[in-house]
DNA sequence: ACCTATTTGTCCGTATGTATG
DNA sequence: CCATACATACGGACAAATAGG
């Protein structure tokens, strides 16, 4: 996968890498199940530091698109399609009627959260 | 308010800082516009460093409970009560349906806020 | 079972940039 | 203009988990 950098634009460096890993991952340019280069490596070939890189592969962690562990590096994360299209249509729907309310897209985020770990617990 | 980090506990630092500030705000023992300590100055004061205190704050605004700005601080944000119950409502019964389909719950929210940035932008 | 190399996780210090008041 | 405060990025250090020999 082709990732580059534009230094000068206003986008962090750890948002472009993570831009770019997230279109690769779904457009399909980058497999299920394939492991990621590791940070140091990513880093040494895109010339930034190993940090940089991670800040980008944790927020795809947290977006749900890769696994990514110590000792084991970044694989994508496997998506079941039939259920991921059901889900889409829900989702949209639902964020159909959201939209109205006017809040702030970040609230509407945090509430979403704190309603999916509600019900994952009971 | 008072912030009390374990050295030890397995919970890093940011986590607890961000864990603690949280609880404060949802009890409210924080209120509502209340502008909290600059990163720099609670960082010194709890002895760890301003990233440390950086990385905690900006995880709260993640989740929306804070509006975090250069140059000016950590606010707590007031969330519009009414609005909120309504979109409590939706989020419950989207959540309810998405629970039958078996995703994980970090695909569910990825897909969350990839339909929710494809509505911001149209 | 052991050791070693790899890889991410956290934290710090420092530097520079940018927005706010 | 200036002080404050967050934002990003780098480098270094150590820890912890994993994988392979």
């Amino acid at each position: 996968m082709l990732i580059r950098l534009t230094p000068n634009e206003n986008m962090p460096l750890h948002e472009q890498i993570a831009h770019a890993v997230r279109d690769g991952i779904l457009n399909g340019s980058v497999a299920d199940g394939e492991r990621l280069p590791s940070a140091k490596a990513l880093g040494e070939s895109l010339g930034v530091s190993l940090h940089t890189v991670l800040r980008a592969y944790q927020a795809l962690r947290d977006a749900g698109l890769i696994d990514l562990r110590r000792g084991r590096g970044a694989v994508v994360t496997a998506l079941s399609e039939p259920s991921r299209a059901k889900a889409t249509r829900i989702l949209d729907e639902a964020v159909c009627h959201l939209n109205e309310l006017g809040l702030p897209p970040e609230t509407v985020l945090a509430l979403f959260r704190s309603r999916l770990e509600r019900a994952q617990i009971s």
